[in-house]
DNA sequence: TTAAATGCAAAAAATTTGCAGACGT
DNA sequence: ACGTCTGCAAATTTTTTGCATTTAA
């Protein structure tokens, strides 16, 4: 596993406090929001500006450190980008799970894209429902 | 194809002009944004409330009449509720065509979700890339 | 040293709210 | 006629911008 630094640095940026704590935030929690890095990262760096995470969370997706996810009825949440996985997406509590693509090989939808004559980029696979906690 | 009249009192809504051109505008679209509906509803009703549509858009989500269509990037679209399908989103234009979930077997999903004991009831897959026309 | 990044404050954009009047049933 | 819905204007929330100062390399 690479460190935080490095990785800001391969990507061309400076690796500043602000962003070392929002990388250190999102691999804690594995998904946050930009209100739930603000208010975390918050609590180290009392001085940290909304604007400085807008726009890192920015700068970091154009360069490809962080993907975003996109969520039904809440405010999009982001995560440190690794390779193409499942989100299950719990609609009570926003809560989100990684799962494996192992089951849905990349061809089966690299194909259902060639059919549209679309070339394929990017997958985002979205579970809704209810997670473990909430159905109690 | 039920008319949208009947689709709207069927869930307990009244049929204004206002729900109906939003709901053949995205019948005729496939998917818009607030926007795009706001914009092209006023062609036809120029008095219409840019309010008026998200209390609309809001008020049918409910209902399950629409759905939204969440993006990487970009505002939401929503679609008229149809069964499952795929989104193919181009990054370029931010156009969403729809394929058939023919190729992914609803019981494939339910299965990875039962993984982490979550119980599933809806799926969006969304395959990010570039479409016919950007391609050129 | 110096280009890039931060933090602030202000501006702009997006969304929500409350309410009087209009409208569908 | 009645309760719902609309349109407006104002309030709120979210996101962006510009710039003087600080900081990583």
């Amino acid at each position: 596993m690479k460190n935080h630094s490095e990785l800001l640095r391969e990507s061309g940026l400076k690796a500043t406090i602000q962003r070392l704590s929002i990388l250190e935030i999102l691999q804690g929690t594995g998904h946050s929001t930009i209100d739930d890095i603000y208010v975390t990262v918050r609590e180290k760096h009392a001085s940290i500006s909304l604007a400085t995470v807008y726009k890192n969370i920015e700068m970091l997706l154009e360069k490809g450190v962080l993907a975003e996810v996109p969520l039904a009825g809440r405010k999009s949440k982001y995560e440190i980008k690794k390779h193409d996985h499942i989100h299950l997406i719990c609609q009570v509590c926003g809560s989100v799970e990684d799962e494996t693509m192992d089951a849905i090989p990349q061809e089966q939808l690299t194909r259902i894209a060639q059919k549209d004559d679309f070339i394929l980029s990017q997958s985002q696979i979205n579970l809704y429902g209810i997670c473990r906690n909430c159905r109690q």
